[in-house]
DNA sequence: TGAAATTACGCAATCGATTGCGGATTTTTT
DNA sequence: AAAAAATCCGCAATCGATTGCGTAATTTCA
């Protein structure tokens, strides 16, 4: 028995129409279980074809405005939910971007992410997420999974990990635009959005020496991933244009840039037969967790050490004494780079026009790198 | 002229794919000019159906073990990616979640996102994320959004303006699953995750209580948000459980719980006739914004005024003297709302057996509400 | 008034993967 | 050796919205 039923006829049927209905009030054979309202069902109620509903719906100007009001009155008394999957499919083309980044829980990808979702939201853009937890193969594993799904366009911020970028060839081939943010690939050619890291690096280095230290260390990330060799570029450049010596013991690649590592790593620092005054470090939270380290070891900052952060954290000025760092516009990264992805989607694909796209990033100047006291 | 155009045949016309080959060989129409390969090139290529290729490349037992290697390889030589927008048309389900938060770079919420993401994806489910920045009419245009994206399950943190949740009903009446986690409402049948903040406020005053202090404010967020009633209703109980008096004005409905808000609030407590001992802030960064102020007004902390916080967020440990808090499992919140969501699926939709999640928090002593110094 | 132009809408293919049903071979059983 | 049972695979419908092309009906123009 068919109570409650719905039946939907599609296109190339509508010539059985009657005799399915006919067969269907006779046989009461259950046809389907729908949960889903369809234009089909819109159509088959008000008559028309499935093409006049679906034009009416977005109002294509070859629908007459009463016909269009019918019908979206129908639509909604019957509470239609337009099928984007099915959509997506005919257009070949998704409404929802992917965006790789390596933690969600990090205030600074928090903050691109951010950025990202805004933007996109408001081009009518949904927006997947996907962690890397700064592993390679996660983030081949995520480049996949987004490839599957159809994403219109991508956002990376690189694992730390990552060397190789093959896997996203895919992407080119199939003409699927990416935009790397901050955490951008050197020898690869794409859009990008991010800061200068070699200039700031420098500002904040240039800033410690003119406060009179010397024995500057850097506490950075691996190398070969390209924000940090860049800072530690515009470090050593800051050193050299102040006849300052670049120890090479004084710059640690650091891999997951934790306070643990971070306190080990100034253990060490301190420890050498010529310590240095002053720390320069890649994030604020390590910054932060030295600075601790230092009130508990009885080191006074920024007397016996300075400490410099990077990225400007909240926490920055919680700590005391406030830290020195370099803001960071992580929410316009990302709001940049989802406009740029975006824009990319709506002109035609070309190799050759890549944009780079690079932020100003300011010092910001605390207690913790002063070596004169404030007043 | 067709140069590097492909030819896919659809299964209806497979029967004509001699005469189509000829005449495109001969008149060098251009029938596509796709970028993605898909079942039917491989099937074309060799020779055998879609339907082969499809089941081969799920591992379906009913094709040979020749075949399946055969297959594959092809797959991988052409760079063949799935295309999941059409699996899940054919199937009627996305394999992607939404989340409604209301800002991700909320450490908090940044905490539940990192759990669901993390949760999802070992299941092979991809994350939407969209927040509403605590506004209404957002929440219900991401709802909006999602619906048409035919997600699989919701996770909804509400926003805080949120009174009424007719915007949810779609998602019922298409058995469509939610959790909501953290912020939950009360009289909407569904599946929670959350803390008991009843108890783990209550907890956190009495805390307070023993303590010493007995003039004891707090600052909440609006009282129709459930968490923020909730987390009342322990902290009246409290009081009254030791017959302390319960003061109107000692108790603040903030609407955004800004440190600006918590500022200004405290400045009016701390003018009234009888100003409190201790305040009890429903977020951290509140209650480090407060200490701030203390700092700077010259009112000391612990002493002439307990702080506390709510979410243990990492600053509780930076700011001085270190902040008393409450640790509420973010992170695992947003892995037990994907976890039920996802076994909900793979079960029967029943309006009846809908479960609630209660995680355990634990409050967490530091200096800013130890009244008798520590040692 | 007959021809040309508009208006308004329908037909059926299409996007790409999945799947129930059925059929042709081959293998096993009796 | 005939019958029964596996094995392996193809056919064509299906999911739901979009859209090029075509046409009937109406309006405008000459």
């Amino acid at each position: 028995m068919a109570y409650g039923m719905i039946l939907t006829i599609k296109p190339n049927y509508l010539r059985f129409k009657f005799i399915i209905h006919f067969l269907c009030n006779t046989i009461k054979i259950r046809l389907k279980n729908k949960t889903h309202v369809t234009i089909y069902d819109l159509a088959t109620e008000l008559n028309v074809s499935p093409s006049t509903i679906s034009r009416a719906l977005r109002g294509h100007p070859s629908i007459s405005d009463d016909k269009i009001k019918t019908i979206i009155k129908l639509a909604k008394k019957r509470n239609y939910i337009p099928n984007d999957i099915a959509a997506n499919l005919r257009q070949n083309k998704s409404n929802n971007i992917g965006v790789i980044t390596t933690w969600i829980n990090r205030n600074f990808h928090a903050q691109i992410i951010s950025g990202v979702e805004e933007e996109a939201s408001s081009q009518g853009m949904n927006v997947i997420i996907l962690q890397s937890h700064d592993r390679y193969l996660d983030e081949v594993h995520n480049t996949q999974a987004l490839l599957n799904s159809r994403v219109s366009g991508l956002i990376v911020s690189l694992a730390m990990e990552t060397k190789n970028y093959d896997h996203f060839l895919p992407f080119f081939r199939n003409k699927i635009p990416i935009v790397f943010a901050d955490r951008v690939p050197a020898n690869l050619k794409s859009h990008k959005v991010l800061i200068d890291n070699v200039k700031t690096a420098y500002v904040a280095t240039k800033h410690l020496i003119d406060q009179g230290y010397k024995r500057i260390a850097h506490l950075s990330g691996q190398r070969h991933r390209e924000n940090y060799r860049e800072r530690i570029q515009g470090y050593t450049k800051a050193l050299k244009e102040s006849g300052l010596v670049v120890d090479k013991n004084y710059i640690y690649e650091l891999e997951t840039k934790s306070v643990e590592e971070g306190v080990v790593a100034t253990k060490q620092l301190l420890a050498l037969p010529n310590p240095p005054d002053a720390i320069f470090c890649t994030n604020d939270n390590m910054a932060v967790g030295i600075i601790q380290y230092c009130k508990k070891a009885g080191i006074h900052v920024p007397d016996q050490l300075a400490v410099m952060g990077f990225n400007n954290d909240p926490i920055t000025t919680i700590i005391e004494p406030n830290l020195t760092s370099t803001f960071n516009p992580g929410f316009e990264i990302g709001k940049q780079a989802a406009k740029l992805l975006l824009e990319h989607n709506r002109l035609k694909w070309t190799d050759k026009n890549f944009t780079t796209i690079k932020l100003g990033t300011e010092l910001v100047v605390r207690e913790s790198t002063l070596k004169k006291k404030k007043t």
